[in-house]
RNA sequence: CGGGGCGUAGCUCAGCUUGGCUAGAGCGUUGCGUUCGGGACGCAGAGGUCGCAGGUUCAAAUCCUGUCGCCCCGACCA
């Protein structure tokens, strides 16, 4: 391609809305332009990079044998009533919907488990067809709260999806792994540090999950992991072993010990510090944090409703809010299931306690339909609660000991887990780093064939609901990820797999000077013969204008042909490496060596 | 949805507090000339319903009310 043809724009300011590395540098070169809020047009260069990550990603999932196939973006609510997930996703207002003439709904594929079980159901009769694969690489509409970061989140975006059937949890985990594997070979071959994480399944529901995560300083997702084990969990999900609290001196039994205006835990401790507890830490406290979860309406139970939940944990820790949602929906089973989870009010804390918020214990006055401790807790001595009584507390509490009679507590991991904390295998100290998620892999059982009736018949001759994984990888993020971990002061600096073009020419003369011009274009013509993705910068544009603009844009190999001319050279420039002097008459051989190398797949 | 911020030229921004001439600058862009290895220079030009609607006023980018949009922090996710 000739850049006097190629529409290049470029921004010498950084866009003021632009925050992070690959939002700025993709606005600024010319990738993307805003159309709206989450909402990207792909240019010229943009559609190169992400044509290629999509072919990188269908040739690595296709070499598991899955099948590539293309599913409707427009997808009929019965189907989604099918799976029980349309009042879900309505719930959490996760779909966009849109009405047809006759005002039937339709869901904007945030996903497609019901499309693909549907059509497994259809195609796929006999245990001997399986197991079975399909993916499709299309475009996936989320109504997100709130888009952020450019491609990073965004509401609508490509995404390749791809979906298995097995017999057996044995032929689910063969695919499983099977997928890891080809995720791992994608991200290698563009370019991209990517490492899987355990991880909570969210939405999608199922048995077991992984992230693939792109370590990134900016990511969204925080990740602990601990490198004697290979341990490596998304916080969301990561268990660990806590430090039991010291000893302290503490009465053998409960003591209601008035604590006037000290709400907060840390006032608390305080204040029993300077009276008769000098020894009492916040790792002495229990901390009760009091919540509403939302339940959705569900086939057992039309209406959805509220139910109150008191959560427990070490008065040093936090709540971790996707495990307390898990354990409130394994305790409610067919009650739920619930979506959501959101602190109380004042007035309601005042409902459940009798007290002004800051007062809350597991003792007597509680009025809650769900408590839950962390087991961590259980036997863990001598505890300082909340006394249900405005200014009040108790110390001394032991549990399950002191615990009301009448009380029905559910014992659970809640607590989030931090660095240091003990990695579960190993033991040594966690570490945290932050990541992006590029990618998803999740076992999902019977979660969509049961309901949804799609079935084979076995060996048995009997019908069995299909065992499900399903498998998602961000094309568009991928693409927006790999900026964010190659990048420096001059702009993008692509890897070679994923770059828009490899090598661009630079004549870097007078303009119309025939030495460069001739060199540039012979360089140029032999390099697009060979198949390299070449660029010549034939513009009316001074060298320093040029070379600008190739580094903002990331091209991966430069060419410049200028003074060097007059010995017979021509100048190499890795983008963000050392130049080299080149032999005009190697220069191609030499840029098709250099290409070919940085694709070879690994 | 809660909290914070911003809407003035294609981009980055000034002007608003304290209302008043024809609304400015830099970059980009168009034409001509000079220059040609790290975002050159001179001259000439184009480009604006100051987000939108209403109000106050002799007079509104500026003050008031409403509204729409965008960005950032939290909950959602590839």
């Amino acid at each position: 391609m000739r850049a006097s043809l190629m529409n290049l724009v470029t921004l010498r300011e950084d866009p003021a809305d632009a925050e992070i590395a690959s939002h700025r540098l993709l606005l600024r070169a010319g990738y993307l332009h805003k159309s709206g809020s989450g909402l990207y047009l792909y240019g010229p260069l943009m559609h190169r990079v992400i044509t290629k990550v999509q072919a990188i990603v269908a040739e690595e999932i296709s070499r598991t044998g899955a099948l590539q196939i293309t599913m409707p973006i427009l997808q009929e609510q019965a189907l989604w009533e099918k799976s029980g997930r349309w009042a879900a996703y309505q719930a959490t207002r996760t779909m966009l919907t849109v009405k047809d003439r006759n005002d039937q709904v339709f869901g904007l594929a945030p996903t497609a488990e019901e499309v693909v079980t549907d059509y497994a159901a259809a195609v796929v009769k006999s245990y001997r067809q399986l197991p079975v694969t399909f993916f499709q690489q299309h475009t996936k509409f989320r109504d997100e709260i709130r888009p952020r970061f450019g491609l990073m989140r965004v509401k609508e975006f490509i995404m390749m999806d791809a979906y298995s059937f097995h017999a057996s949890d044995e032929s689910l985990a063969e695919t499983y792994a099977a997928m890891r594997v080809a995720y791992t070979r994608a991200f290698r071959r563009m370019g991209l540090e990517a490492f899987a994480v355990e991880a909570d399944a969210g939405a999608i529901g199922g048995t077991g999950s992984h992230e693939f995560m792109v370590a990134a300083d900016v990511g969204e997702d925080a990740i602990l992991f601990c490198a004697e084990s290979g341990y490596a969990a998304n916080v969301e999900r990561a268990t660990g072993r806590i430090a039991a609290a010291p000893g302290w001196n503490a009465p053998a039994a409960p003591q209601v010990v008035a604590t006037p205006n000290v709400g907060t835990i840390a006032d608390v401790i305080g204040f029993l510090n300077r009276n008769g507890f000098a020894d009492a830490t916040a790792a002495h406290a229990l901390k009760c944090v009091l919540f509403v979860a939302k339940t959705v309406p569900s086939a057992t139970k039309q209406a959805g409703a509220d139910v109150s939940v008191a959560a427990f944990v070490r008065g040093d820790r936090e709540v971790n809010e996707v495990k307390l949602l898990n354990s409130v929906n394994r305790h409610l089973g067919a009650q739920g299931p619930v979506l959501s989870l959101r602190p109380m009010h004042p007035e309601e804390v005042r409902a459940a306690t009798g007290a002004e918020p800051g007062f809350a214990g597991p003792g007597d006055g509680l009025k809650v339909a769900v408590v839950i401790i962390d087991q961590t807790l259980k036997d863990a001595g001598a505890l300082i609660a909340g006394a249900n009584r405005t200014d009040h507390h108790v110390v001394g509490v032991q549990l399950p000991r002191d615990l009301p009679a009448d009380r029905t507590v559910v014992w659970d991991d809640l607590t989030t887990i931090r660095a240091g904390d003990g990695c579960p295998l190993s033991g040594q100290p966690l570490a945290e780093r932050r990541g992006i998620e590029v990618g998803h892999v999740f076992k999902l059982g019977t979660k969509y064939s049961a309901p949804m009736h799609a079935e084979f018949t076995g060996q048995d001759s009997k019908l069995h609901p299909f065992i499900m994984g399903c498998y998602g990888i961000g094309s568009s993020r991928v693409a927006a990820a790999a900026v964010e971990q190659h990048n420096d002061a001059d702009g993008i600096r692509w890897p070679m797999a994923i770059a828009p073009y490899q090598v661009v020419v630079v004549p870097a003369g007078k303009p119309g000077d025939a030495a460069t011009t001739t060199a540039a274009e012979g360089i140029y013509q032999a390099l697009l013969a060979s198949g390299i993705e070449a660029l010549l910068d034939d513009r009316d544009a001074k060298p320093g204008v040029k070379f600008k603009d190739w580094d903002l844009v990331g091209i991966p190999l430069r060419i410049v042909c200028g003074r060097g001319l007059a010995t017979g050279e021509v100048e190499f420039k890795p983008r963000g490496g050392e130049s080299a002097n080149v032999p005009v008459g190697e220069a191609a051989a030499r840029a098709i060596v250099l290409v070919r190398a940085a694709l070879a797949v690994v």
